[in-house]
DNA sequence: TTGCTGGATGTAACCATTTACATCCGCTAA
DNA sequence: TTAGCGGATGTAAATGGTTACATCCAGCAA
């Protein structure tokens, strides 16, 4: 079924129909309602690639995600749906694995789609890859810290604060030596994870430890380095994970080994899943507000295609704050923390 | 950059540069040489919708999760995308978050872009919804339970004999009345569910009771359930949840009233995600094949897709095996199992 | 009556491909 | 010499929309 068809059976040109769907205002009433019906009766649907042919605009975005697997990522795509559907985008989703080959294979095939833009998370395209992106001239936005030529606008974490606060929580304790496992997959976000450790280590003025050690962000990986960690001689006060997951291994071979949180080991994660509140003891970790990330990032990508010729070559920046989360795992806070802050 | 530019620089007709594309054995090796080479020096990337208007084919999918919040569907959904993956799909992706209104517009929206076909899961669309979809003629298919009219094709898992098996082995240790927290948005298993309890009950001869009761599928719908059944006076030897979520809500709910878990109320959940394994007690569960599945329902979409003629209006089945996951959240069973089984 | 105006509708070009069919050309066999 | 063949390439129709421009016509003023 196609206009062609729906013109001749409503007795109208296709201009007509078009209109009708288009532009209703430019129709009369009477023919609007017999065009509509006769629409409806055919069970007419326009073909959108053909329109897409015409306007060259698809009304389709992609989403490259490293994992599904993390509560955080989850939020973030979900924010991105809620606004991308209230705009009647359809969106192609890709699990990236964090794999920079996936990845780009899959900009490759979204590219020959002619899809309207791009939503990088986490990205880990090298230099030669970021630049064939560029080269398409497809808007792009990437949430994560690192810049990625091509992509006109980022918006972000600040990572670097939301460790701070984390750090300074835990100096406020007491815990002098403060260890941090990390993603090996994400390394984007390290540095800001640094420099926000160190800014709460001067600002402190003590002698504050820190060992810094990589594991998969997953149970199984925190699991892992959990175990590592116990067998070893030197061991910190306190452990900050990059993720609830690790974290949650990291508890499951304290559990295992008979060492108790917080007594014994201060636990934080530097994400917030339902699991945090759910565990014994409830971990205290930091809040994103990555619903809100998702959101944002999608509407910026949004504007930026829909005005395209404004703000053309402006970059964009947009940083959003993490929230400390005080619950059980680093120890009592009532009175040192009140001091401290 | 279209074809007929590539055409006029390479000296050549368009046909000639399609033909390279498409069918390079056509084509005199040393003028594929050169059209190639001119395709790449012009950064040329063949419009894939002028492509698909021509052969009505799109080489896209639509994939509608209810949530993807639980760990088994994003094992549906990582299965999914191996298979589609491998064989250059894209795919559209919703998370319709139960709602078959979401779930109605987003089939239309994809319809709209002459999408190849469908991969529904959990699919509550109503009779005239369905009908719908029927109507367009698109392949789909749909992981779960009931049958969706217009889907050619189902595949599932045996919730029946899963139920069967895990009842089984609750009765086997001893327990008399056995409740069930449902899910209150996939209804869809509830009858093999029921069906699977009665043949346990059956089998057993003995005098089991069981109450139902339904609930959102988190940890938070199993925290509220898992309250709700601690205030009532009548108290269930063991407690079964269509989710992990809710088994571990329910958890929580147990620890902070002091109810011990398996001394007091044995806990089973029907599905099986890494936490499972963590909480302690670890949680006792059914193992779906849920990857293997997802690769299953894709395989069985794209043989639909692309021998189309060949088996057109002869419904297919395939019904994957859960597993009993036996750990100790429903008691001791070295003795009294061995005898049962 | 005539000419003008403007709203409703029709005509046909255009978007970027694929491919059936036409054409061209060099070779072989009668 | 010429008909026939077949491989390489070109031509143009077809896919299903949108829209600039053309056309038609009713209403109104001169």
């Amino acid at each position: 079924m196609n206009i062609r068809k729906v013109a001749e059976m409503a007795g109208v040109s296709v201009a007509t129909i078009s209109r009708v769907l288009n532009h209703p205002e430019q129709v009369l009433p009477e023919t609007r309602e017999h065009v509509l019906s006769m629409m409806k009766q055919l069970n007419y649907t326009p073909n959108f690639f053909a329109r897409s042919l015409n306007l060259s605009k698809t009304n389709t975005i992609a989403l490259l995600i490293p994992s599904i697997e993390s509560d955080f990522y989850l939020k973030v795509i979900s924010g991105i749906e809620t606004v991308v559907r209230s705009k009647d985008y359809a969106v192609f989703f890709c699990n990236t694995h964090g794999n920079p080959q996936i990845e780009f294979d899959f900009i490759k095939m979204v590219a020959a789609r002619r899809i309207d833009g791009i939503v990088l998370v986490s990205s880990h395209l090298d230099e030669q890859q970021a630049l064939h992106l560029q080269n398409t001239k497809i808007p792009s936005i990437h949430i994560g810290k690192n810049r990625i030529s091509g992509c006109e606008t980022l918006c972000y974490i600040d990572f670097e604060e939301g460790t701070y606060r984390l750090i300074r929580h835990l100096i406020g304790l007491g815990h002098q030596r403060i260890d941090l496992l990390l993603d090996n997959l994400q390394t984007n976000e390290t540095a800001q994870i640094e420099a926000g450790f160190r800014r709460a280590q001067r600002e402190s003025g003590k002698r504050i430890k820190c060992k810094q050690s990589f594991g998969e962000s997953s149970v199984q990986g925190g699991y892992i380095a959990g175990q590592r960690m116990v067998q070893q001689d030197d061991f910190p006060d306190a452990l900050v994970t990059a993720s609830d997951e690790q974290a949650l291994g990291v508890m499951k071979a304290a559990q295992d080994t008979g060492l108790l949180i917080p007594q014994q080991l201060a636990l934080a994660s530097m994400t917030d899943s339902p699991m945090c509140s759910i565990v014994s003891p409830p971990l205290t970790c930091l809040e994103h507000p990555a619903v809100k990330l998702g959101m944002a990032a999608a509407r910026l990508l949004l504007d930026n295609i829909e005005n395209k010729e404004l703000e053309l070559g402006v970059p964009q920046e947009m940083i959003l704050q993490p929230k400390l989360k005080i619950r059980k795992s680093c120890g009592n806070t009532k009175y040192i923390y009140e001091l401290f802050d």
